[in-house]
DNA sequence: GGGGGAAGGACCA
DNA sequence: TTCCTGGTCCTTCCCCC
């Protein structure tokens, strides 16, 4: 932004923020990011003239491979509304206008428009510093029902002109406008002109547009002559490289500034083009993963196929506070994220398997704890059951922000379409169930158990050695079979997983028979077990204040996710006991079945 | 060595 | 007085097979 004092607005922010538990974490990042910039070094400075060459080579056959990629038949445009929130504000309400103006509050700023900017104020700058630089700012609070109306209008154009345009978030979105060109007969500058003067006309709302044969030269040129202008890289090989050449590489999507740090410090990489000068480094010096994606940023290579749109991969939410170190408190912070976040699965129709407790403690440390279960869960009940564990493990804590979030959700579609067990068992059990067994227990609710046969050989096997040797999880102790784990139908399983495992679904009206579960006749066979799959989940409600089930060895539920989706976490020893049980203490309990049913 | 889980961090809007 | 929220991806470490 021109006719920013630049180094005004740095004095005034470190003279703000000197000092604080911001400042002091800030710094203790900085620090990190110093070590790893000096392990960085003199990891580059061992590295040989001629290791240095073999990289060449290597970084030289993927540029090759990058190229054969390249892919310069499709005209994508980014457009971007300018100071999106800010302008919705000031057409609502015209008296802002030529105003310094935030859209945010005190402890943080959303966006500012153009007149606030000139005094430094930017977006993610918190109110009070901002206010500082810009005594007479004017602070508007976020309506996001507001931007998201307006953000539908303005899709309704997107949409004339690419129907499956990417929109990235309210106020930006990818468009395909290729056919629009061919059919239309018109220059790629043409359409956004056009574009961006319908945007304004049926919303008030300037934008800026960036056009190149993929999104990441797209992304880069909208920024290019904004507010409300255009700039576009045709489509051609030259031009491309001739845009990119001297492009800095901050202003590449997915470069921050960590990034453009190690690569200025390490490699003295400050334009894109430098990042193929110094291929032979950076293959040496970074993942595969990361030397692709620098080696395509210098060839100005990015995004120029649709892509398939992916299903989420987590849901999450978190919650600022003024600081909390009371346990009550912060118990009943999770109680609200659990209920927040239960909702909103709820109405995402998702359940998954892992549950993240996020922590940022006074003094801005970030933490994470995470868990994952053997089942899916999505109530707020089970959310706070496990989410409260993970807490309760951190104590003591004084926190300013907690938040939650489950990830790993069930992947596979079909396994939203199964049965559940009251409906599978309302129909009988006529669905292909294989090789299993249903046995009844004794009373008159219906609780499925499966049959698994544990081969004599790897008994024996186990008996001998002590341990597992064919990839069974049995082992024998004082003569009997403990610590059984279901495995999978491939060969070499000593354990038969029935089909009907993958026609169940954990359901919550089926709680109230499960807390009737007896167990069956299996723990008195000799060779044979038979162990109900919602025994884990049995125990770990029953136990929810506090007494959890260890989780089995990790390769287990490997190898028990990998084939039935549905693993058995625990131990259920031959002898009618729950085997290497945890409670809340962190002491291993071994109860008996009857003691355990017995209890209230 | 590979797969998976846990934790942390970078980055984006 | 006061430094967000929600998401994705990557990396590193570790365990287990």
């Amino acid at each position: 932004m021109d006719g920013v004092d630049k180094e005004k607005v740095q004095r005034v922010v470190y003279e703000m923020s000197k000092g604080s538990k911001y400042f002091e974490n800030e710094k203790r990042r900085e620090a990190l990011v110093m070590q790893k910039i000096q392990h960085m070094k003199s990891q580059s400075a061992l590295l040989t003239d001629s290791d240095v060459k073999n990289h060449e080579k290597a970084a030289d056959i993927k540029i090759k491979n990058l190229e054969t990629q390249r892919d310069l038949s499709r005209i994508w445009m980014h457009v971007d509304l300018d100071a999106f929130y800010a302008a919705v504000e000031t057409l609502e309400n015209p008296t802002l206008a030529g105003k310094p103006m935030a859209v945010g509050g005190m402890s943080m700023i959303c966006t500012a428009n153009y007149e606030a900017r000139k005094f430094g104020v930017r977006a993610a700058m918190p109110g009070f510093i901002a206010c500082r630089l810009c005594p007479d700012l004017i602070f508007v609070s976020p309506n996001f029902e507001k931007y998201t109306s307006y953000s539908e209008k303005v899709r309704q154009v997107f949409h004339d002109y690419d129907p499956n345009f990417l929109a990235r978030s309210l106020d930006e979105a990818y468009l395909d406008i290729t056919d629009q060109c061919l059919s239309r007969n018109m220059s790629s500058e043409e359409v956004a002109e056009e574009l961006r003067r319908r945007v304004y006309d049926l919303t008030g709302l300037t934008c800026s547009a960036g056009v190149a044969p993929n999104r990441m030269i797209a992304k880069v040129c909208s920024d290019v002559n904004k507010p409300n202008g255009q700039f576009i890289v045709p489509n051609d090989r030259a031009a491309v490289m001739a845009f990119v050449s001297s492009l800095p590489i901050r202003k590449i999507g997915g470069i921050g500034k960590v990034t453009e740090r190690i690569l200025k410090e390490v490699l003295s990489v400050s334009v894109c083009e430098d990042l193929i000068d110094k291929r032979g480094l950076i293959s040496a010096l970074f993942s595969s993963i990361s030397t692709d994606f620098f080696l395509s940023v210098g060839l100005g290579i990015g995004g120029s196929t649709t892509p398939v749109e992916e299903p989420r991969k987590s849901l999450s939410c978190e919650r600022t506070f003024s600081e909390i170190s009371h346990e009550d408190g912060l118990f009943a912070k999770l109680e609200e994220l659990a209920d927040n976040l239960a909702r909103e699965l709820e109405s995402e129709e998702l359940q998954g398997r892992t549950i993240t407790l996020k922590l940022k403690t006074a003094t801005f440390e970030v933490r994470t704890r995470s868990l994952t279960l053997p089942f899916l869960v999505c109530r707020k009940e089970d959310l706070l059951i496990h989410a409260s564990k993970l807490l309760k493990a951190e104590l003591p804590l004084s926190l300013r922000l907690m938040g939650l979030r489950v990830s790993h959700f069930q992947g596979d579609s079909s396994f939203l379409n199964q049965r559940t067990l009251a409906e599978y068992f309302s129909v009988g059990n006529s669905a292909g169930s294989g090789s299993s067994e249903i046995s009844l227990a004794s009373g008159s609710s219906v609780v499925p158990s499966f049959t698994a046969e544990v081969s004599d050989k790897s008994a024996e096997l186990s008996q001998k050695n002590g341990k597992n040797t064919d990839g069974t999880n049995s082992k024998i102790r004082d003569g009997t079979l403990v610590d059984c784990f279901f495995q999978g139908t491939d060969s070499g399983s000593a354990l038969d997983c029935p089909p009907l495992l993958k026609e169940m679904r954990w359901i919550d009206d089926l709680q109230c028979s499960l807390c009737k579960l007896e167990i069956p006749s299996f723990l008195e066979t000799e060779r044979q077990e038979h162990v109900d799959f919602h025994f884990a989940e049995l125990l770990q409600r029953r136990y929810a204040d506090g007494f959890d089930l260890e989780a089995g060895s990790q390769g287990v539920e490997t190898q028990t996710r990998r084939h039935l989706s549905q693993p058995y976490k625990g131990t259920l020893s031959k002898r009618g006991h729950i085997d290497r049980a945890i409670d809340s203490k962190g002491k291993r309990k071994c109860l008996s079945i009857d003691a355990f049913f017995s209890k209230d």
